[in-house]
DNA sequence: AAAATAATTCGTTAATTCGGGAAGTGGCGA
DNA sequence: TCGCCACTTCCCGAATTAACGAATTATTTT
C-alpha cells in the first residue's frame, strides 16, 4: 500500500454517512447490500449515496457487483489490514520488543 | 470508541503531512520526537505543523509531553486498535466462521 | 530583566468537500 | 419499443480545510 492509497481510504471513512455505509456492509458480510437497500436503511437520497459509494469504491474499501438491475456492494476487509500494516510499519524502528503494545493489538472483535 | 471519535481519527490521518507525522512517530517508538525535530525532518513550517499536531492530539493519535522548553510527541498505538475494532465490529453478523478473512487479518508488521 | 528559543494562536486566501435536485444511462418487463 | 426502475452524473451554493506570515505565550539563558 502506498501513502496516497492510505489517504484515500482514510478520507473515505472520515465522513459520517460513509462510515455508516461501510460498517453496515461489514455487518452484512460477503453478500453485501444493494444501493436501494442502503438508501432506505440509512435514509440517504440516491444521488448523494451514489457519490459516497463511488468514493468508497475508489478507495478499495468496497466492491460492486451487478446483479440484474441492482448493484450489490460489499466490504473488502483485506484493505483494512493493509491500511493498519502500512500505518504501523517499522514500529519502534523494528524493535518490537520495545513496543509490546502492538503485539496485544488488533485482536478482531474487540470493538 | 464512538463514531465521532473514529471520524476524527480518520480525518486526522487523511492528510499527507499528518500521515507522515504519525508514521514518523510510530517509527520513533515510545520516546517520540519534539516539534522542532519533526519540522526539520518533514520540512513543515512551525505554525502549520502546530496545527497538524493539535489535530492529531485531539484525535487521540498522539500524546504530548513537555520536557524543558520542548514538547515531545509520541504515537499512541492503542487508538489504532480501537479504531479497527470499531470499524469491523459485528463483522458478518458475528458469524466469524463465515468470514475467515478477518481471522487472518491484522497481523502486525505485515505492511 | 532582557534576549533568545520553542511552540501556539490568529488572520487571510485558496482549494476542497458536502448534500441534494435535475437530468442522463442502462437493464428489464409489458 | 415504450416505459419503468435502479443507479449515476452533473451542477450548484454552503461549509470546511489547508498553508503560511505575523504576532503571542511560555520557558530558558545570560
Amino acid at each position: 500500500m502506498e501513502q496516497d492509497a492510505a489517504i484515500e481510504a482514510f478520507a473515505a471513512l472520515a465522513q459520517s454517512s460513509r462510515m455508516k455505509i461501510y460498517r453496515l456492509l461489514v455487518r452484512q458480510g460477503h453478500d453485501g447490500l444493494q444501493v436501494g437497500e442502503i438508501s432506505r436503511r440509512l435514509e440517504i437520497v440516491p444521488s448523494t449515496l451514489s457519490g459516497h459509494m463511488a468514493i468508497l469504491r475508489r478507495a478499495g474499501l468496497v466492491t460492486a457487483k451487478r446483479q440484474q438491475r441492482e448493484i450489490h456492494y460489499s466490504a473488502d476487509l483485506a484493505v483494512m489490514n493493509e491500511l493498519v500494516g502500512f500505518m504501523l510499519a517499522d514500529c519502534c524502528n523494528g524493535q518490537v520488543e520495545n513496543c509490546s503494545e502492538i503485539l496485544t493489538l488488533l485482536e478482531p472483535g474487540t470493538g
